[in-house]
This record gives C-alpha cells, sequence and structure tokens, in this order.
DNA sequence: ATTTTGAATGTTAGCGCTACCATTCAAACA
DNA sequence: TGTTTGAATGGTAGCGCTAACATTCAAAAT
C-alpha cells in the first residue's frame, strides 16, 4: 500500500536497456500471461472468455500462466473493447433504510453469481442530484440500470432511454414502464388490507403513512376499498419518509388525539407499525383488544414483536433476482419476452389484527 | 432501450461511402465534441478534466458543445488511458444488516461529491467468497477499497497488499492495519459499559452477544472490566449473527431462566436490546426496574423505544466521511500521514440503563 | 531587436483488451 | 486424388480516452 521503492536489480548498472513505458499500471497483462503460455493474446482471451473454443492443450497452459502470474484481468480494458461492462447500477433513494435492502442484497448476490457487479447510487429523496448521479452512472456505460424506489423525473426518464441501456423498474406496476419492471400493485394492497380488516369485524380504520409515491397509492387503494366495504376511511395522519419508529409513536399519538373511537391502524410501514405498538404499549392500551395493528414490509422483525405483527409481505429477495435476471438476458443479447412481471404480496396473519 | 431500427437516409442510396465500423457502441465520443467546438480532442478532454488549464473562449466552446451532443464522457475509456479509475469499492458481509449503512451511506455520498462512484460488494458472514469477489474486484482497478466489519483472509490480505491499492478498514482499531484505518476500540466499548453499570448500582452483570469477532471483543473489555471492578459476569448467552429481534428475546429468556438474579443485560446491538425490551415486555418485567438493557450502536429508534434505550454511540457517518477522505487523499496522489483513526465512541444515557 | 518565458494548444502513442477477418491444418467427404 | 469442412489459432485494428512530448505565439525581459 505504502510507496514501496522499486529495487534495483542486485549489481548497480546503467539505465536498463528497456525502459518500462512511464504509462500504464505496470501490472501483468494478459499477454504476458500469452507470453508465459506461448500463446498468442487472443487465445489467451479466449481461454478466459470462452474457454469452449480453445483446445484442451492450450486451456490448461493459460490457466496455468494465469496462476502463476496471479493475473487478474483489467475489466476497464475489457468492457472498453467489447462494449460489456459487466457492471449494472443500483439505483435507490437511500441505502440507510430497510425496505430495498433485501432487493439490493439479492440483485448483487444474483449478478455476482453472472459476473456482474453492483455500482450503488443514492438519489436521495429530494431527487435534485438525480440529474448528476445520472451521468454518474451512463458515464460508466453500465449493462443494466435497476431502480428501486426511484421516481424518475420526465427528464431522467428521456436521458435512460435515449442511452438504450436495459432499465429495469421495481417495486411499482407504473402504467407506463420505461423499459422492463418487476413489481405489484400498491393499490392492490391497500384495498386487501382494508377487506381484511372490515371482514375481521373492524369499522373504524385509520392509517398512518409515509408521505411517498407508493405509500400514496396504497392509502388510496386502502381508502377507496373502505369506502366501497360502506366503512370508510375514519382518520389518516401523515408523516415525512422515511418512516422512524419515532414516526410511528407520533402518528398513533395524533391519531388517538383526533379519532379517539377507531379501531385498526395500517401503517404504511413495519417500522411505523412498530412505533404504533411501542406507543401502545406507554400508553397501556393492548393491541389488537383496544385496536388493531396492520403494517407493511414483512421485515425481519415482524414475527417477535408484542404482539406479533400482522403484516403485507413482498418478496424483495424475489423481485433482486428477477430484475438480475432481466438484465443478463439483456446483456448476454437476449430478447425479454414478457417484460413486466407482478410478484403479487400475500398478507401474514399474526396476532396484532 | 428497444431495438430501434436505424433509420436510413430519406433517398435510399447505396452503400454509404464512410460505413460506420460494427464496433463501438456508436454513441458520441469526446472526439465528435472536439469536432463541433472546433478544438483538438485533447484540448477538449482538458476542458473537462482540468478547466483551468485552457482559454476561456475554449472552455466555452467545448461546454457548449457538450451540451449540444448530450456528451457523456465514458469512463471506462478514461480509467483505462489514465489508471484512474474513479471507482471505489465498498466490502461488508451483508448489505441487510442496519449495522454499516450509515457508513456505506455516508462513504457513498461523500465519494460522489469527488466525483467516484462506490461499487458493493458482499461477503457474507463466512467468508467462502471472498477470493472471487475480491478478484472481481481487483479487476476493476478501483482507486479504492474500503472494508467494513470484514474479517479479511491472511491469503486476501497479501492479494490486497500485492495490487497497491489503498485499502481503508473502518469499524475496528486491529492492532495491525493493511494500510489506513479508521475506527475505535470495541474492548473499551465493553469495559465503558461496565464501568457505567457498575458505577450506577448494578452488581449481576450479564451480556447477550453475536458470535462475530467484534462484538467478541466488547464482551471481552466488559467481562475483564467488569473482573476488575469485582462484580465479574454472572451471565452470557451467544446467538449467531446477524442479529435479529428474534435473537434478543431468546436471549433474554435463555438468560433469565439460567441466571434469574441477573440485575443488567449489556447487548451487542440494538436490534438485540429492542428483543430483550420486547421479551421484558411480554413478561410484564419492568425495564430499568428488574434490571437494565444496555444496546449498542445508538440505531435511529433507540431514542424512540419504551422505555427509551440507553446505548453506545458510534459515529457511522464519520466513519464513512473520513474513510472516503483517505481514499480520496490517495487516489489524487497526497500521502496520508495519520494512518490510523480513532473515532472513540459515547454512552448515550437514556431510559433503560 | 532579440531572447526568454509560459500559457494555450496540438500530435503521437499508447492504456489492455476483444471484434473481425484471415490462416492453418487435420479429418471428412466426393 | 482433390475438395470441403470446421476447429484452432493468429494478426491487425481499433474501443475512447489521456500522458508525454512538441509546437505555437503573445507578452515580458534582456
Amino acid at each position: 500500500m505504502s510507496e514501496q521503492s522499486t529495487r534495483t536489480s542486485e549489481t548497480p548498472t546503467l539505465v536498463s536497456k528497456e525502459r518500462r513505458s512511464r504509462r500504464g499500471s505496470g501490472s501483468i497483462t494478459l499477454s504476458d500471461v500469452a507470453k508465459v503460455a506461448g500463446v498468442s493474446a487472443i487465445t489467451a482471451s479466449r481461454a478466459l472468455n470462452t474457454p469452449e473454443r480453445v483446445s484442451r492443450d492450450a486451456l490448461k497452459r493459460v490457466r496455468d500462466a494465469v496462476s502463476r502470474t496471479g493475473y487478474v484481468p483489467n475489466m476497464l480494458a475489457g468492457g472498453l473493447a467489447s462494449s460489456r461492462s459487466r457492471l449494472v447500477a443500483a439505483l435507490v433513494p437511500t441505502i440507510a433504510g430497510p425496505v430495498f435492502l433485501e432487493t439490493v442484497q439479492a440483485l448483487t448476490e444474483a449478478l455476482a453469481e453472472s459476473g456482474y457487479q453492483v455500482m450503488l447510487g443514492q438519489s436521495g429523496y429530494s431527487g435534485a442530484r438525480e440529474d448528476a448521479l445520472l451521468d454518474a452512472i451512463i458515464g460508466r456505460r453500465p449493462d443494466g440500470i435497476v431502480l428501486t424506489g426511484i421516481m424518475h423525473s420526465a427528464e431522467g426518464r428521456r436521458r435512460l432511454l435515449a442511452t438504450g441501456i436495459p432499465v429495469v423498474e421495481t417495486w411499482d406496476l407504473t402504467p407506463t414502464p420505461i423499459d422492463m419492471l418487476v413489481g405489484f400493485s400498491h393499490e392492490k394492497v391497500g384495498a386487501a388490507v382494508a377487506e381484511y380488516l372490515v371482514s375481521a369485524g373492524y369499522k373504524k380504520l385509520a392509517i398512518v403513512t409515509a408521505d411517498d409515491h407508493r405509500a400514496g397509492l396504497r392509502r388510496k387503494g386502502f381508502e377507496d376499498a373502505a369506502t366501497r366495504l360502506g366503512v370508510g376511511l375514519v382518520g389518516a395522519c401523515t408523516v415525512p419518509a422515511p418512516t422512524t419508529l419515532g414516526s410511528g409513536r407520533f402518528g398513533l399519538s395524533d391519531l388517538l388525539s383526533r379519532f379517539p373511537h377507531m379501531d385498526a391502524v395500517f401503517c404504511s410501514s413495519d417500522i411505523l407499525a412498530l412505533g404504533v405498538l411501542t406507543e401502545a404499549q406507554a400508553r397501556n392500551l393492548s393491541v389488537p383488544a383496544r385496536f388493531a395493528v396492520f403494517g407493511f414490509g414483512d421485515l425481519g422483525f415482524a414475527g417477535d414483536t408484542f404482539p406479533t405483527l400482522t403484516t403485507v409481505r413482498v418478496d424483495g429477495n424475489a423481485i433482486g433476482h428477477q430484475a438480475a435476471r432481466f438484465i443478463v438476458e439483456r446483456a448476454e443479447g437476449r430478447t425479454v419476452a414478457e417484460r413486466v412481471i407482478d410478484l403479487g404480496f400475500s398478507i401474514v396473519k399474526r396476532d396484532s389484527a
């Protein structure tokens, strides 16, 4: 790591005949490997990338040479020459929220198995830096871009389309996807939760929801279904994204003060729900006897809260894997027949509702 | 995104004289920009990378040309030519745990401001795939590698040293850093917590701890200090990493069954502590009256639990920023005088202990 | 008037790899 | 026997950019 002094040869001589060029990293290149293996550079390249097109003998010699020299291919050079960077950009609002982590993790792992790396981009919830970020991403010439929980500006959308890079939008079923999409319907989630609560006998439905776009869709679905079912939405509290345990506590306090008769709370995230449970506990209100609590996300802790949390499960892992599959398909030149995949969701019934 | 057919010119002609090469991405290059601006390619390059070395006039013309053509520099080509990829690899055990998120987020943001992107690598807690991952990373020729919460194998360590890429280890103060390091002493954390609890009057100290390396160091510091202070460690429960709310609940059950008289629990993460609080609530045991609970990490929710959680605060944000600073310094060719930075920690006193 | 400077620009030659188009040469065929 | 095939290999020419050196030409110094 430190600047290690280049050792000169034992017997001091005049400047070596074949001076190393001052350019380049000085590390081992494919040509070096080829020389050691006694083949041409292109054969060495094929041995590494398309081993089936090379003879047994050449393959073995190249592989030996690689392990003897400790050669690691320079993917910048490879990417430049082949127009395939094997990089995929993952764009999230922020990595700090737990919601999309499962997706990013699955995406990273699935892509790594196919030899792709993930480049991380955080747009922030504001979308202000989105343009600069997009330039930084496009500049790397990624083989794909995965948008997770991102509301892209019209301008950004246009830029993405113009580049021709495969794009996968996730976590939402928009009517007009940029390219490919894997998600589920947030409105249907809201409706399903309302139906569940009403059929369980709850009649005074309330909601604590983040002010982001997808949470808004769930709220709409919830409210519409509640109205359709003849109970309506008796109260709502909106909190800023990203949600916290604290905003859940606040949400319940707020609801109780304004709508003391409500008997069920649909929260736009499990974190909010946990906050609601916490506040209920602090006020000595028992859940679900006094009111039901419904979460969203089925995060890791949902089965271990007290009471355990009834929530909506979304398979973030599957979303990540499917996104990876989409990208790899495209990168290898195949066309994707079904560009939109609805992964659906399920209700996980536990004790809180 | 889709395969858009290349439109031929209006009037069908014979094969155009200057056929486009079948290679290349077909997108706008720096030469195109230079041509539009009426300067040479290198001047255009300088206008973009070192604007101060170019005349006012040339700068303006190049910038106009860039915005007219929608040019985005190809960083693969730039990186190859200059041996500076402006990529930084961030290695974490898994992105799914909340502990290092703050660090990764801060790192990504700070680096983005200096024009660097972050490439994500997940080693898994096992460290089995670590070697392949290391190859994938080195292949990108990153300008730096940030190790967060990673126990690197001796072999991996050797490889990293051999490449000469700047390395920053974080979240731990190891006695023999590979290169640069920003962290704090986990043993001192353990000792500080023990001292705090003893001076607050607790005498039967117990611990619920994950089985990872750093948690082990905190436990050691805790146990040593407890012994030194004459109270000792009365009980311990070890759970597998990564920690969950569920393992916290289990931990408390386990401790209570084996050491019913214990009066304080130090948890190796806030998540575990939240689990302990949850289990206490489920058993109707009041905290801190029956026993104290101490966390680690000061995650976002710690101030909003019931009771609020006394914990150890580590500034993950500062760690990420400092790591970014280290990498950028090195990448720009400066040498870093102080290679090891101890960011320390602080105890956040709340209600649970 | 001549030299010296240095800022601005340009020319050339790669960076390390792979696409494309040969070429070779054995086995398979007519 | 000559021809066709196709698998294996190699040579060449870039991919889009920048380091290193070369050149130009005005202003400053002699």
